[in-house]
DNA sequence: GTCTTTGCAAATTGTTTGCAGAAAT
DNA sequence: ATTTCTGCAAACAATTTGCAAAGAC
């Protein structure tokens, strides 16, 4: 099994765990769902998860997709990104930095120790108290190089 | 004349000069819109922009508000932050950072010499040739700090 | 006069809500 | 049995588009 399943497997785990704690239902759509957003490092949109999981729960709704990702954002199970017009969704929730692609919108993690130990500014910053920070890098990615058109 | 106001009337300028270059038409509504967006510091969505710019241009719709924007950001006379739900405006195209409250939203700007010198990633990171970077610290504001509701 | 922009209305895209029936505990 | 979820339809929010008239150069 590699890394990768290894970390799925545990997180639907713990996902599972969190429901009974919160007494919130396990239901199929919220763990077909969970697997699919675990599954991906590209960061889909709602509509995109939608589109990959219907092909498993045919009557699957775009509703439900949005209150399922919804709820996992508010239980910390994933991560909203709001870089593009519509929002994308980070199954990796550890500090980790981005880079944005300006042409495509394309998005990538990025992990790097160095960026990480930036000091977070001493507590309260003009009144915030900080609670996270993460550094994006915006650019050209490999596949906008290239097309001269 | 203070700081800021010397800073957009050199921006104005700046802007019409852009405009004969590139053969683009200096309307009223471009400038009355440049105005307003340089005036403030609170990021204003492009609806907030409308609204305010409508008080002296009472025939303007929105459209244009949304279009005239649009082609600020081309001409990099400002930039579009995708934080919140609806895009933002910011006056602010030096290289700065950001401080999002995560409760309600706002976005102030933060200056700091020590984050700008970040080491940009040497040219290529994972393909990628690297343009800009920003940090965004992501916390509480201090109004959302009160309320105990 | 020519070319671009503006305003309007309508279309699109992304997301949320109300409600009745279905599923989970 | 009780509570929460799901699907549907419809509402809503943010943004975009087509087109004719108006404005800038």
């Amino acid at each position: 099994m590699r890394r990768a399943d290894e970390m799925a497997v545990s997180r639907l785990r713990a996902f599972e765990e969190r429901c009974r704690q919160k007494g919130l239902p396990v239901t199929v759509q919220r763990r077909t769902i969970l697997e699919e957003v675990l599954r991906r490092d590209d960061h889909p949109t709602a509509d995109d998860v939608y589109e990959a999981v219907r092909a498993r729960l045919p009557q699957l709704s775009r509703t439900t997709v949005y209150r399922v990702l919804e709820t996992f954002v508010y239980m910390g199970l994933v991560r909203r990104l709001r870089q593009t017009k519509a929002a994308r969704f980070d199954r990796n929730i550890d500090r980790h930095h981005h880079l944005v692609c300006s042409r495509c919108g394309k998005v990538i993690d990025l992990e790097d120790r160095t960026l990480d130990q930036l000091p977070l500014p001493k507590r309260k910053l003009q009144g915030f108290i900080i609670e996270e920070f993460s550094v994006r890098f915006s650019g050209t990615c490999s596949d906008c190089q290239q097309p001269k058109e």
